[in-house]
DNA sequence: GCTCAATTCAAACAGTTGTTTTATACTTCT
DNA sequence: AGAAGTATAAAACAACTGTTTGAATTGAGC
């Protein structure tokens, strides 16, 4: 095995240790993993090409910290909040959008959580399974439980994740097709107000949905829809 | 200006000049256009190294040329033709959505049209400008046009965009963040049999918002959606 | 002031990348 | 058969990558 060379020590306010992190996190937001190299990086944050492995050990010690701070930061805390309120379903719902499609015209740090999402789907790396399980499952399981109450079927049957995967690709698509539609959408400018309204739209599109379906199986039995699996008693 | 080598000639049937091309769509989809090396597309192809710059002139080039071969395949023209049917505009949308859903569980070349466009989109090229222009527009021209009938908005109007994203969104999602969704719901198998579910379900879920939105400003005068630009005259 | 560890820096290293070169086979026409 | 242009092959090239080295600098504790 090959000699752990020792990292010395991550005590804070360790200026160039700090600013290489924020540095590397908008330089690996924008360009993914692969694409971003340390030198640019080193010279975003003022510091020499050594400096990544003397305190990260090496590129990809960097970015797994990068990826592991961007997970607990209060963008996410605050949709997982929201799935939290003891509220009506549809107005958490409404809220766990409004909260996410915020996030997509930030002028500080416009979204870097999904554009390095972005990046992982499109040229996994180590990080992408830390990412699915620490904050994707996690996320995902809270939504299907809230769409399965609304639509009164189990978290786990196949209608109830086809509906969370309908709400999650209108949002997500935003961050993730963004040149496309800019480029086909001259007028899309991601203004707060226009965001307000993209999020709206997307809580009544979702909403009608849900609404009916859970009018349809109401006044009739549950029937029509097949689960490919057997859906397990909902806990 | 540099001596542009003449890269000889196009003709049909050129062994490896084919082969170079159906590796190099193959790996392009799968790794992007930078992770890719001529390297791994030669010997995929059983090609010599420098076989891509005799024929393409540089990586670029051969890049380029997948790119605009996969813009005009048959599973392209599919969708155009959908949108191009005299039939009820509901039934037209089912079809488009239909159509482009079946591509993403295809054996022989799974989704590499969209695979090549989720690269286009993490980290852009020259080709991404070319791929807007010549397909995505248009398409989403006539995608416009449909919804805005169906709603009774001109196809410029925001409201009209905003459900056309949703659509959009929708259907992509199963492309671009397939290894998440694989991850947080292992009974996605995309047999062919689910994959006419999803379809049927991202029709219904649009249908839902859409009728009810027609039937709602039918009864009342077009009013209360604010458009972020004055909507011309729909043509 | 000296010591010793922690940190920074410039330089070099080894590996990979796209590309070019040079030589060699292969076809086709006369 | 000979010539000319076409295609392939192996090797080398230059640029860039992440990483390492070893010296220089810093800064606290005695």
């Amino acid at each position: 095995m090959k000699s752990i060379k020792r990292i010395h020590k991550s005590t804070d306010a360790d200026p160039t240790r700090e600013k290489l992190l924020v540095a590397a996190w908008r330089i690996f937001a924008d360009r993914g993993y692969r694409a971003a190299t340390i030198r640019q990086i080193s010279v975003a944050a003022g510091a020499n090409v050594a400096a990544v492995n003397y305190h990260f050990g090496d590129k990809l010690g960097l970015y797994t910290e990068v990826v592991r701070q961007s997970m607990q930061t209060a963008e996410i805390e605050a949709v997982q909040s929201a799935l939290d309120l003891s509220a009506p379903p549809e107005e958490i719902l409404r809220a766990v959008i409004r909260t996410r499609v915020r996030n997509i015209c930030r002028k500080d740090r416009p979204d870097w959580h999904f554009q390095i999402l972005a990046h992982e789907l499109a040229q996994p790396t180590p990080a992408l399974r830390q990412l699915i399980e620490k904050v994707g499952r996690p996320l995902a399981n809270r939504l299907l439980e809230l769409i399965g109450k609304m639509i009164g079927l189990p978290a786990n049957h196949e209608k109830t994740r086809l509906c969370a995967v309908s709400i999650m690709g209108q949002v997500v698509v935003y961050t993730f097709a963004d040149p496309l539609l800019k480029g086909a959408w001259p007028e899309l400018k991601l203004t707060p107000d226009q965001v307000e309204r993209i999020a709206d739209h997307i809580a009544d599109f979702s909403l009608s949905y849900i609404q009916g379906f859970r009018a349809k199986t109401s006044a009739r039995s549950i029937q029509r829809t097949r689960p490919s699996v057997k859906p397990r008693a909902s806990k």
